[in-house]
DNA sequence: GCTGCCGGGAA
DNA sequence: TTCCCGGCAGC
C-alpha cells in the first residue's frame, strides 16, 4: 500500500498528462494489489456512474462476465484516477500554488470541468463538494479529504479528526479554530486612573473616545488617537478571574501620569517598557499615589522595587522597576507605534506581545529621557551655604557638627 | 579638585 | 545607634 501511495503520490501533472490519451480521456492503468479491493468505492462509483455514465465510455447494459469485468476494471480507472489526481493536484507543498492558479486555471489539466465530474466531486458524498464548477478556496481543504489513503480501506475519516490534520497539515499557518478556547483577548484602558477594561477593542475605543478624548462623535470622526490608550491583553481564562483581579489595582498612571489632552504626541507607549504587564506585589498593594511616577527620568532600576514612599519634589525622580505577577499567564499586546528606546533594555520589553508565565521577573529599564541621578531620587541640591567643614577647616574637625563629622548633611549651617 | 552628602557597612 | 567611609554629583 506504501508503494501504491508513493507511487500515487510520486505521480506529476506531467505524468499523468502522459497517462491521458489522444483524446483527452485517461487511459488506464489496471488496478493492482489492494486497489481491487475497494470495493466500497466501487459500489460508490457504480452508482455513481449511473448517473455520469456519459462521461465515461462503460458499456454497462447487458451484464456479461466480460462487461462485469469491464466494469470492474473501468471502475478502477476512475478510482485510479482519484486516487492519485488530488495528490497531485494538490501536494501540500504546492498548496498555495494551487490555490492561486488550480481554482482559477481552468485550463489546467485538472480543473473540474476537463475531469470527469463523477467522482472526483462526489467521492466524499453528495454533501461535500457538489459543485465541482464553482469551486473556492477553502475547499481544497476539504477537497484533499477523500484522496487520503486511509479512507479507501478502512472506514471514512472522522471530519474532525481530518479537516484539523489536514488543514493543519496543509496549510502551514495557524487555524483560528486551534485556538485556545481558554484564550480571551480583553482592552485595557490605560488611561490615568481609569483601567477600564472592555472586550472589544470598538468598546475601548468609545470609552477612551467620548470619555477620556471628550469627544462624542462617532468612530468615523476618530483619528485613532484612542488606539494609543489603550492595550490589548490576551488572558488565559483559565486565569481569567486571576488575571483581571490582578491586573485591576494596576493603575494606568502609571502608563499614562499626564492626560495628554494637552499634548497630543504624548502617548503612554511611551511607557511601555516598564509599565506594561509589569506588576509587583507592592505595586498591586501600594496606593494608588505611588503609581504617579514621572517618566522624565532616566533610572534603570536593578532592584526589584524603589519607589519612594514619601512625596519627593517636584522634579525628583522616581524609580522603579516591575516583577509580573507569575500568578496568571497573560500577555498584552500594545497598540502603539515603535518607540525608540535609547539605552538597554533588560528585558524584552519591547516586543509587540509579551507574555510571561513562568518566565523570570525581568527588571525594566526606564529609558525614555535624558540620565539623571542614579539613587539620588530625594537627594537634596547641594547646600550653598558654608557648612562646618568651610568654616572650621579640615584641622578643627572636632569643631565640625556631627552631621558633617559623619559626612552627612551638616546640622549646624543648615540652608 | 573641592565640597556636600547619600547610602551603607562596621562596631 | 553611632561612627565611619566609599562614592556620586554639583560647583
Amino acid at each position: 500500500m506504501e508503494a501504491q501511495k508513493g507511487e500515487a503520490n510520486s505521480l506529476s501533472p506531467e505524468a499523468l498528462k502522459g497517462e491521458r490519451g489522444a483524446d483527452g480521456r485517461r487511459t488506464v492503468r489496471p488496478l493492482e494489489g489492494p486497489e481491487r479491493d475497494h470495493t466500497r468505492s466501487v459500489s460508490l462509483l457504480e452508482q455513481k456512474r449511473k448517473v455520469v455514465s456519459s462521461s465515461i465510455d462503460v458499456p454497462h447494459v447487458r451484464k456479461s462476465e466480460e462487461e462485469v469485468d469491464m466494469e470492474k476494471v473501468t471502475a478502477a480507472m476512475v478510482l485510479t484516477s482519484l486516487s492519485s489526481s488530488p495528490l497531485v493536484r494538490s501536494p501540500p507543498a504546492k498548496v498555495s500554488e494551487c490555490l492561486n492558479s488550480s481554482w482559477k486555471d481552468s485550463g489546467g489539466g485538472f480543473t473540474p470541468s476537463s475531469y470527469s465530474s463523477s467522482g472526483y466531486w462526489s467521492w466524499s458524498g453528495p454533501s461535500d463538494q457538489s459543485n465541482p464548477s464553482t469551486p473556492s478556496p477553502p475547499l481544497s481543504a476539504d477537497s484533499f479529504k477523500p484522496f487520503r489513503m486511509p479512507s479507501i480501506n478502512g472506514p471514512p475519516p472522522d471530519d474532525a479528526i481530518d479537516e484539523q490534520d489536514g488543514s493543519s497539515l496543509l496549510f502551514d499557518e495557524p487555524i483560528p479554530r486551534k485556538r485556545k478556547n481558554s484564550m480571551k483577548v480583553m482592552f485595557k484602558c490605560l488611561w490615568k486612573n481609569c483601567g477600564k477594561v472592555l472586550s472589544s477593542a470598538a468598546g475601548i475605543q468609545r470609552h477612551i473616545r467620548t470619555v477620556h478624548l471628550g469627544r462624542n462623535c462617532d468612530s468615523d470622526c476618530s483619528d485613532g488617537e484612542e488606539d494609543f490608550y489603550f492595550s490589548e491583553i490576551k488572558l488565559n481564562t483559565d486565569s481569567v478571574a486571576d488575571g483581571l483581579s490582578s491586573l485591576s489595582p494596576i493603575s494606568p498612571s502609571v502608563l499614562s501620569p499626564v492626560p495628554p489632552s494637552n499634548d497630543r504626541h504624548r502617548r503612554p507607549p511611551e511607557n511601555h517598557s516598564h509599565a506594561h504587564s509589569n506588576t509587583t506585589p507592592l505595586s498591586r498593594s501600594a496606593p494608588s499615589a505611588l503609581y504617579l511616577i514621572h517618566t522624565d527620568h532616566a533610572y534603570q532600576a536593578t532592584s526589584p522595587v524603589t519607589i519612594p514612599s514619601t512625596g519627593s519634589g517636584p522634579g525628583s525622580a522616581a524609580s522603579t522597576s516591575f516583577t509580573p505577577s507569575s500568578s496568571s499567564n497573560f500577555s498584552i499586546s500594545w497598540q502603539s507605534p515603535p518607540v525608540t528606546f535609547t539605552g538597554t533594555a533588560v528585558s524584552p520589553t519591547h516586543s509587540r506581545t509579551q507574555s510571561f508565565g513562568e518566565q523570570q521577573p525581568p527588571t525594566i529599564a526606564v529609558l525614555s529621557s535624558p540620565p539623571r541621578a542614579t539613587g539620588s531620587l530625594s537627594r537634596k541640591s547641594r547646600g550653598e551655604g558654608k557648612k562646618c567643614r568651610k568654616v572650621y577647616g579640615m584641622e578643627n574637625r572636632d569643631m565640625w557638627c556631627t552631621a558633617c563629622r559623619w559626612k552627612k548633611a551638616c546640622q549646624r549651617f543648615t540652608d
